[in-house]
DNA sequence: TGTACATCAGTGAACGCGCGTTCACTGATGTAC
DNA sequence: TGTACATCAGTGAACGCGCGTTCACTGATGTAC
């Protein structure tokens, strides 16, 4: 943990970010304040001006910093199945649900916060690197499929973007009252499976 | 517009809903305070506290009206396709859309605001209305498919929210930055049909 | 190796702000006779 | 129809609170000689 050393804390501006989260996680992006954040990083509400431009900045650092691990998650899972476009695209689906699950407060940053995935160059771009992993296995995918009944890679990305993040947000959060009837990884894994089917890439009765 | 006319407000309660409603929808849940409610209404912040336990309730109240609105598109849309369980079911999910894009203010306090559905009875029971629709729509399409490959009628009702949702909140709303792609209605149709070709129930080159 | 000094990360006091909430009150409305 | 009175929806002043942000400062660290 290396906590203080004295005067100087040595790694503030991360012992910031890494307050931001938890704080996030556990109450959402509206019960973090800047001033909580400093105190869990036992540091005056001032010190973080040193490190950030405010409040905001800082949950944008945290974002960034998701959508970084996020990116590496995605290629990881894009990487393991080069042999096959279809392994690949189910496989950045249940990256996106594991990522939720496993770095919650990085999620809300991401996806709940509010600010915006252009609110800086850094930001912008390593918000891309992720998504375009999908895009790009939705294109090699759809390669495959003769042309006359081929849909836009950029769609059939969307689609799994859309489904996968309803199912996070509907299903696998402590989603007040909304007790999901059946496991997140489940709904989420059927769900592509009959749309992949849908798309004539798995056999009727595959 | 009807508005203060004189010491008693006539008809405040509502008022304040559609005030905070209006805020919630230009600032998110967050934004909304219940002072700029009452604001909104002419009236002192005390004022509120006649009508609502504080402002939670305020917020539970707009969802549950939401619900209630909700709940009957959901039905209207149901009904129109009273004949083909398939037309009704993919009216549902382009009724969530229009839902959520005629009424954002309601959305986001139904789905963004953090208060549980199942706060109190009254919002537990409209919530349960809206989405039982879907659920029986589901279930009158899986009655056509051959048990051997039916999957459970409140899997796909679930499929069906999870992508909707995930339409809605990463497509159809200024989503900073997110720029779409595509249409959200077009990106919702294409989905659900894909999803209902992989059910069996289009055929391959429908 | 020791000293002088520049740098800069953090302090702590202070600020103005708007919030949610309370309270005793007031004045409009509705009703009984 | 007029009067007395109960009801109750709204007032406005007050509160304590924690927030974000500023400021002049202080003391630890690093470096030049």
């Amino acid at each position: 943990m290396t906590k203080k050393r004295g005067y100087h804390h040595g790694n503030l501006r991360q012992a910031l970010v890494d307050a931001a989260l938890v704080l996030i996680e556990e109450k959402g992006p509206t019960g973090f304040t800047l001033s909580e954040a400093a105190k869990a990083a036992g540091v005056t509400p001032a010190a973080v001006y040193r490190h950030f431009a405010g409040r905001e900045d800082l949950i944008a650092e945290a974002a960034r910093q998701g959508f970084e691990v996020f990116a590496d998650l995605m290629e990881h899972a894009y990487g393991k199945h080069k042999g096959s476009a279809l392994a690949a695209l189910e496989a950045t689906g249940r990256a996106y649900l594991a990522f939720a699950r496993k770095f919650p407060g990085h999620y809300v940053a991401m996806f709940e916060s509010g600010i915006s995935i252009n609110r800086n160059a850094d930001l912008a771009l390593v918000a891309g690197r992720a998504l375009g992993v999908i895009e790009k296995a939705a294109s090699e995918l759809m390669a495959e499929l003769p042309a006359n009944r081929r849909p836009p890679a950029r769609m059939v990305s969307s689609h799994m973007l859309a489904f996968s993040h309803g199912v996070v947000e509907l299903f696998a959060r402590g989603a007040p009252g909304t007790k999901s009837p059946f496991p997140p990884e489940d709904l989420l894994e059927s769900g592509i499976g009959i749309y992949l089917r849908g798309l004539g890439l798995i056999t009727p009765d595959g």
